[in-house]
DNA sequence: AAATTTACCATACATATGTATGGTATTTGT
DNA sequence: ACAAATACCATACATATGTATGGTAAATTT
């Protein structure tokens, strides 16, 4: 039912969804500010016309009196792109594997992708199979943080750590060693910083 | 460093919170229409006061320009709760509130809200403290789930699970005895299932 | 080729909104 | 007992905000 968002639109609604989900609504002026527009009517007719093909309601004449309908749900269907394994590597898929329901509350910037967890290497972090972890591969990377790094062709879920001149990739678990990259090190690439888990409760019941 | 606030400043922060964690912040026309007010310089008033205390920072001059300034406290309450706990309503402490990080909600439907745990009670679950909890209070609530009970003023989220005419709240960790109630209990509320998880991992590093 | 849609601009206007000032009555603190 | 804080009211004002109208240029559709 609703029809296809041109690309400005799109722009704007996503800008719309992104301050939303840092918890204010823009006024006009302000979606004119941040895209650069000299006036508050160009954003007008834009939302007049998102809100014509059904994305958003207005609440005339009220400050901020915009609203998302997304489905009216809860949760935003999302591509899963691979699996990660937190133990020994897994390989990881070009296409999507899945699709979950990720709750907007999970913080999810336009830049990071989400990646399920396969094994239990990371428990001692609190990291669990079937998790899904949120990455983002435009973050620093800093020591202590969790990482997920590609080795030959297979993606890992560890910890970072930076030493004089190499790279230490630790699992929680001591069971498993941890990785060592040094230079020699062809096939080696980070993907990026976990910066979020999300687990779904509704089917571990009992 | 924050002061007391008295009890309309307190009822009218309690109202901040509670619009904001539905994904808005009112304007003083709302805030005046809400508590009966005939015009906003009454709530300008009490909002300086409030502000003065330390609770919230205005945003001179700009509409819905409110911030919750609360400490990382336990609970984010919602409507719900007010309207479930009908003969004792649950009280909300202004210093018990969070709202900062709340990694608000593009879009949380009126029947969910969040809580942030505290506690160690739940780790064998897998839950932490520091946890975000997806809270749902009209899911049908079935044994083994985790729910979030209120007894006495005191708000707790553990697995549930009903005996013939009893109904006990179990921790996953030993170390806390579970919690029996029975029909002399009075002063127990069932609030809601937990139904997702949300760990944010931006702050733990190292 | 003409009509429609898209993407911007400018100007004007009503009112929603935050703010300022001054007032009254009650409660609280000292 | 007096001063200060609290809790409301009314009125006035500047401007932030949403809206309306009209216009231009380019792309798209018919």
């Amino acid at each position: 039912m609703a029809k296809e968002l041109t690309l400005v639109q799109k722009k704007i609604l996503e800008f719309l969804v992104e301050t939303k989900s840092k918890g204010f609504v823009p006024t006009l002026a302000e979606i004119a500010k941040y895209f650069g527009y000299r006036n508050r009517s160009t954003v007008q007719q834009h939302l007049m016309a998102i809100e014509k093909k059904g994305y958003i309601k207005r609440n005339s004449k009220i400050a901020r009196g915009i609203e998302l309908i997304l489905d009216d749900k809860f949760f935003i269907p999302r591509p899963v792109l691979g699996e990660v394994a937190a133990g020994n590597p897994l390989t990881i898929y070009p296409d999507a594997i899945d699709t979950i329901e990720l709750p907007t509350i999970a913080h999810m910037p336009r830049d990071s992708f989400l990646l399920r967890v396969k094994g239990e290497s990371l428990k001692d972090a609190y990291i669990f199979s079937g998790d899904i972890v949120i990455i983002n591969p435009n973050v620093e990377i800093r020591d202590g943080h969790f990482v997920v790094a590609v080795l030959d062709d297979a993606a890992v879920v560890k910890r970072f750590f930076k030493k004089s001149n190499k790279i230490e990739l630790h699992s929680e678990n001591p069971e498993f060693e941890k990785i060592i990259i040094d230079k020699n090190y062809s096939n080696f690439k980070l993907v990026g910083v976990v910066v979020g888990i999300y687990r779904s409760m509704e089917k571990k019941v009992g």
